[in-house]
DNA sequence: ACAAAAAAAGCAACAATGTTGCAAAATAAT
DNA sequence: ATTATTTTGCAACATTGTTGCTTTTTTTGT
């Protein structure tokens, strides 16, 4: 497991450090998507609160984590599980949003929909995020 | 148009302020979406920053206006076409946002895809947001 | 294993954004 | 017109994000 990430790390051609360490192994240790307040939470108590920025920086750049945007103005930060690389990501499934546990999950399996666009757009990315509720929030009987 | 706004903020049982009139001019007056930056430097000019989010807020809320998320940490603001009410939005139009002029379009006549989640997921909202070139920025002879 | 070079971390200072309580002012109701 | 209600502005503060620079750590090459 620890090599898992020494290993994910010097693929992409980053430095073994300890945030960096660590960091990475938050995402891979956690099913859900991640604040950047969990992370600093989490993670920041041993690091800068500006190392945390610049790792998740550079996570995102060379396409290990990618972003998802929310209504709460917060952004999430979930692995990539799509081979992305330095400067290009293909995420291309759905997030879901639990309005009860609040936690926010990357559905890998269900690909973002084609959309008929008016004429004259033209589309590079869709990101889809479903609002709901989350199959361990689901009620008993429902 | 000054009585159309008036009317606006009666309808929805809101005073008559200096700032609700100027700020709901803004977004009558704007063909995309604003960023609450673009807000408090058009409008914040001549009104306190809180009175801005205290408006947006209750704006919100009275669903006069709808929240847009974005991957940029920027909540883009933009009016309800679709006879939102108190407490109640019922916006599923998708969202258009331009990578070239940066401005963001409510695509009001683009209605949200069904999307199929796996087992155990129950959606009450669908938030799509589509990135690329708008119809104002396309090349000229694409 | 060591020294030199390169990269990252920590620190401090700052900017931008968002929140809260309260007194003054504006608006609405009587 | 007076009173009651609502909204505003202000001040103070909390949170979040950014930048430049020095020190420390990691990597590279010997
Ligand atoms: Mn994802
Ligand atoms: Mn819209
Ligand atoms: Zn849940
Ligand atoms: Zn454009």
């Amino acid at each position: 497991m620890h090599e898992e990430i020494k290993d994910m790390l010097k693929k992409n051609n980053l430095s073994i450090t300890g945030s960096r360490e660590k960091i990475l192994g938050l995402f891979l240790n956690q099913e859900g998507a991640l604040a950047h307040g969990d992370i600093e939470k989490k993670a920041g108590e041993k690091f800068d609160r500006v190392t945390v920025y610049r790792t998740l920086q550079i996570f995102v750049e060379k396409g290990i984590i990618h972003t998802i945007p929310t209504a709460d103005n917060s952004i999430r930060y979930a692995l990539c599980k799509d081979n992305c690389s330095e400067g290009h990501h293909h995420d291309q499934h759905i997030h879901f949003q639990c309005t009860n546990c609040h936690n926010t999950y990357c559905l890998d399996d269900i690909v973002t929909p084609d959309i008929k666009l008016p004429k004259g757009y033209v589309s590079s990315h869709i990101e889809v995020v479903v609002e709901g509720t989350c199959k361990n929030c689901k009620s008993p009987v429902a």
